[in-house]
RNA sequence: GGCGACGUGGCCGAGCGGUCAGGCAGAGGCCUGCAAAGCCUUGUACAGCGGUUCAAAUCCGCUCGUCGCCUCCA
């Protein structure tokens, strides 16, 4: 079986060669870091991750590079967003840079998403930037006027490739006046003369200025990965311009293919409208991980494609929410087990080896498939079925048998998904050998008071331990628990 | 105006020509001291109208509707 994924290049599906066998080269189009991040770029970035994880459990070697905007990202008002966030927050640029890219990572981390191998900042890779401009320019695709230099978007015939445009329709289209600068309308800049007053500048062959937002992408993407790489990720929106610049002035340049494979994720939406920081409907990542855990946040966004778009709504985290309680109960019961130390021994039976290689193929077939991970999720919840099954049955599974399904929750839930709970949800303000501990002598109390019929003592036990948020269930082989966050 | 997605059972959400998606909610049952959890059973959905085909949610056309992009966005 053999990774099929959608490329918006081709648009369509298609089998994943990379360059390099066993290895891939990646590059995703990070954050500009002026503001908090909304969930909007936690569902970008999660499916992102899940590329990156199931490239890495297919066995590849993965290059994972995402770029920091620092620099250059203009608003419409010609304004950075860098320096509007400073003048707002009244810091310094660089502290705005250093204060959300900080949230970001903590974001990122907090949503369980891998780090990128290189995370490059545009700021520090200006004499790249200035190198690839230069060359640009040589070569005739590019040109400079009044300390601007501007790419020249007729020089390249293959302008619009990506996001399928034709330069005629755009320009009747185009909704911003031109700069009378220009040579063309479409033409976008590559370098921006500085004012006077403005912060961020520096110095260049065509004088003091500030490097465009779409050339970091090419001069960090093809330092770090070269002129050729496997895939390209991002958000869809950034299909057009952004990423349709990217590509034509990274061609223009190298004379080389740019990306192999273009993958966008979908945008999220908020009852039915797009969840952008420009529109003021957001919610960022820290708001939604005060009420959900980002396993549960996870499983929600990858309940949906990728590259899909996906409406956020509390009835759909709460949904979220119960499946994925369902979806990972039986690892409380299968920890807990192990703990035991009168489990039996012995071979891993036939049925149970089924029940794991079903799933383990099952599971692949479905990531294989673009990383379809509703479909992958699906799976999950037969072989939760499957576990509950057996751990309900007349026999006692044996210690092997319960090491290896509790190992492909790991590895399926847990290293290529990510949201396999912590071995003790919540906030561990003590060990987990001292909870368990008393928790256990609580269960045997119960179990005693409930031998001689004295339920009104079992009962106690098990309220008040809810109220402290440990649930006790009674099952064949004795009574477990669960800690609730 | 241009380009492009999409409309699936109460809700969410897969599906890419023929045979089970899955989750949540609901109903009935088993188990349990009672619960909880789990398991079993239960839903004949594909916007509308035509067409192609032995066969269409799936392909084609038209209509209606929603959304995205068209130089701020992830």
């Amino acid at each position: 079986m053999s990774l099929t994924v959608y490329n918006t290049l081709t648009r369509q599906k298609e089998i994943f060669q990379p360059i390099e066998p066993g290895r891939v080269f990646m590059y995703c189009c990070g954050p500009t870091v002026y503001d908090h991040s909304h969930i909007g770029h936690g569902k970008l970035y999660v499916g992102m991750d899940i590329v990156v994880r199931w490239l890495r459990f297919s066995g590849y070697n993965v290059r994972y590079v995402m770029n920091i905007t620092d620099v250059g990202h203009i608003l419409d008002t010609g304004e950075d967003r860098i320096l509007k966030g400073a003048r707002r927050e009244r810091i310094e640029p660089m502290e705005v840079v250093e204060r959300y890219m900080r949230s970001f990572l903590d974001d990122m981390d907090a949503l369980k998403n891998t780090r990128p191998n290189i995370m490059p900042r545009a700021a520090a890779h200006v004499p790249e930037q200035i190198e690839a401009i230069q060359k640009l320019i040589e070569k005739g695709h590019a040109y400079e006027v009044n300390g601007s230099v501007y790419f020249d978007v007729y020089s390249y015939p293959e302008y619009g490739k990506l996001s399928r445009r034709k330069l005629d329709e755009l320009e009747e289209g185009k909704r911003v006046e031109v700069r009378t600068e220009k040579r063309h309308a479409e033409d976008f800049a590559l370098w921006k003369a500085a004012e006077p007053e403005h912060i961020l500048q520096w110095a260049s062959p065509w004088g003091q200025g500030y490097p465009g937002w779409h050339i970091e992408c090419t001069a960090m993407s093809t330092k770090y990965l070269g002129e050729t790489f496997d895939i390209h990720g991002g958000g869809l929106e950034n299909i057009f311009p952004h990423n349709e610049c990217e590509l034509a002035q990274s061609e223009a340049l190298t004379g080389k293919p740019f990306a192999n494979y273009w993958l966008h994720a979908g945008s999220l939406t908020l009852d039915g409208v797009k969840m952008s920081k420009s529109l003021g409907n957001s919610i960022t990542i820290k708001q939604a991980l005060l009420n959900n855990s980002p396993e549960v946040l996870r499983h929600y966004i990858l309940s949906s494609s990728y590259n899909g778009p996906m409406d956020y709504s509390p009835a759909g985290v709460e949904s979220a929410q119960k499946g994925w309680e369902r979806l990972v109960s039986p690892l409380a019961s299968i920890r807990q087990q192990l703990r035991r130390t009168d489990l039996p021994q012995g071979e891993i039976s036939a049925v149970v080896q089924t029940c794991i290689d079903t799933a383990l193929s099952d599971f692949s077939a479905a990531m294989d498939d673009d990383f379809n991970t509703p479909i992958a999720l699906s799976v999950l919840f037969e072989y939760t079925r499957q576990v509950n099954i057996l751990l309900n049955g007349e026999t006692l599974l044996n210690q092997a048998e319960l090491t290896a399904i509790l190992d492909l929750y790991q590895r399926l839930a847990g290293d290529v998904l990510g949201i396999l709970p912590e071995e003790h949800g919540g906030t561990q303000t003590t060990s987990v050998e001292l909870t368990d501990g008393l928790v256990q002598l609580l269960i045997e109390m119960r179990a005693n008071a409930r031998k001689n019929k004295d339920y009104a003592s079992s009962d106690r036990i098990r309220n008040r331990l809810q109220e402290l948020g440990v649930l006790l269930e009674d099952g064949k082989d004795g009574t477990i628990y669960k800690l609730s966050a």
